[in-house]
DNA sequence: AATCCTCGCAACCGCACCTAG
DNA sequence: TCTAGGTGCGGTTGCGAGGAT
């Protein structure tokens, strides 16, 4: 029973993606847009699997991924929304639509977690070190909080509760209004808020990582890989960095623009992967967005700030 | 110069949920 | 309604780079 497979099992490659392999990837979702997975490895010859290939996409090749340091900003956003949702990297990674859930779980692992133990167990004092020592003993993996030197813990239940309701009522504020907004933060506690909306609201906005992928190839070798894909890309360009090229006139040419806002109208107006988009973004709702949506997310944004 | 150690990141794995037939 | 394919998510691992010894 059920439905039939997409395609036949076949020999998958595992561990580091090469360049030709993102390549042929990315010409693909050019093509089709991101979505139906299970097919890009048949369609495009790649020996991978298809879940690979969606995490090589959303977390790596996808246009508009922000890399390299996080910001003071983001940092504050990642400890408050892991205090109130706890790891659920996808959830938080959809308030910071540059950032991959994966990024958001490392960052978190590697700098936050280091981070706020150690200022927890140098007994931090000023207010702001200490909200952050709060919200970290809230952390699903770390619910030793014996070494809190903060308040007792009735105080900081009573604060994070008061917190937790605020950010509740904020979301209910925003989450209630008729039409979905792009500036609206997607509700946490939707099952699959993420992959979508991050990777259409920023589509437009940077091909960056692609670009430089591409340059970087297309200088180290003179010829594109000889695949279908590939050669009906550069059917459609000229030249030998015909990949290349044609992204650049696919995407947006602000690339430095770091506006979100400005990405989503891009997205809006130069939709790409329109089974992607149409199906998380309704434009004509999207350019309906009143203040509301404004007021509400400044609400959101007054408590986590 | 060689070896060891630590850290950060990309990728994989397994589970849960959704959905088409 | 049931079943199996498809997708998303969080936890974990492996590897390479850079620093320390």
């Amino acid at each position: 029973m059920g439905r039939p497979p997409c395609f036949e099992k076949m020999e998958v490659k595992k561990g580091p993606w090469t360049p030709e392999e993102d390549i042929i990837l990315v010409s693909y979702i050019q093509q089709h847009g991101p979505g139906s997975w299970r097919c890009v490895p048949r369609n495009t010859g790649l020996l991978r699997c298809s879940k690979s290939c969606r995490l090589r996409w959303t977390n790596y090749l996808r246009p508009g991924i922000k890399r390299g340091n996080f910001t003071e900003h983001e940092e504050k956003t990642i400890i408050h929304l892991q205090a109130l949702l706890g790891n659920r990297w996808a959830a938080i990674s959809s308030y910071l639509p540059q950032r991959t859930d994966n990024d958001v779980k490392n960052y978190w692992n590697t700098h936050l977690k280091k981070k706020l133990n150690l200022q927890r167990q140098n007994g931090i004092t000023n207010e702001d070190n200490t909200n952050m020592t709060e919200m970290s003993s809230c952390d699903n993996n770390n619910n030793n909080n014996n070494n809190r030197r903060i308040v007792n813990k009735g105080q900081w239940e009573k604060k994070l509760q008061t917190d937790i309701n605020m950010a509740k009522q904020a979301l209910f504020h925003a989450l209630s209004l008729d039409q979905p907004s792009s500036s609206i933060p997607p509700d946490p506690n939707s099952p699959k808020p993420h992959h979508h909306h991050s990777a259409t609201t920023s589509y437009a906005s940077s091909t960056d990582n692609i670009s430089k992928l591409l340059q970087n190839w297309t200088s180290s070798t003179s010829s594109i890989p000889n695949t279908s894909s590939l050669s009906n890309n550069r059917s459609s360009s000229t030249g030998e960095g015909g990949v290349l090229d044609h992204q650049c006139s696919l995407f947006s040419p602000n690339s430095e623009s770091g506006s979100v806002d400005e990405s989503f109208n891009m997205m809006t107006e130069t939709s790409i992967f329109k089974g992607e988009s149409k199906s998380n973004f309704d434009t004509e709702a999207t350019n309906n967005a009143t203040t509301d949506d404004h007021d509400s997310l400044s609400l959101i944004e007054q408590w986590l700030y």
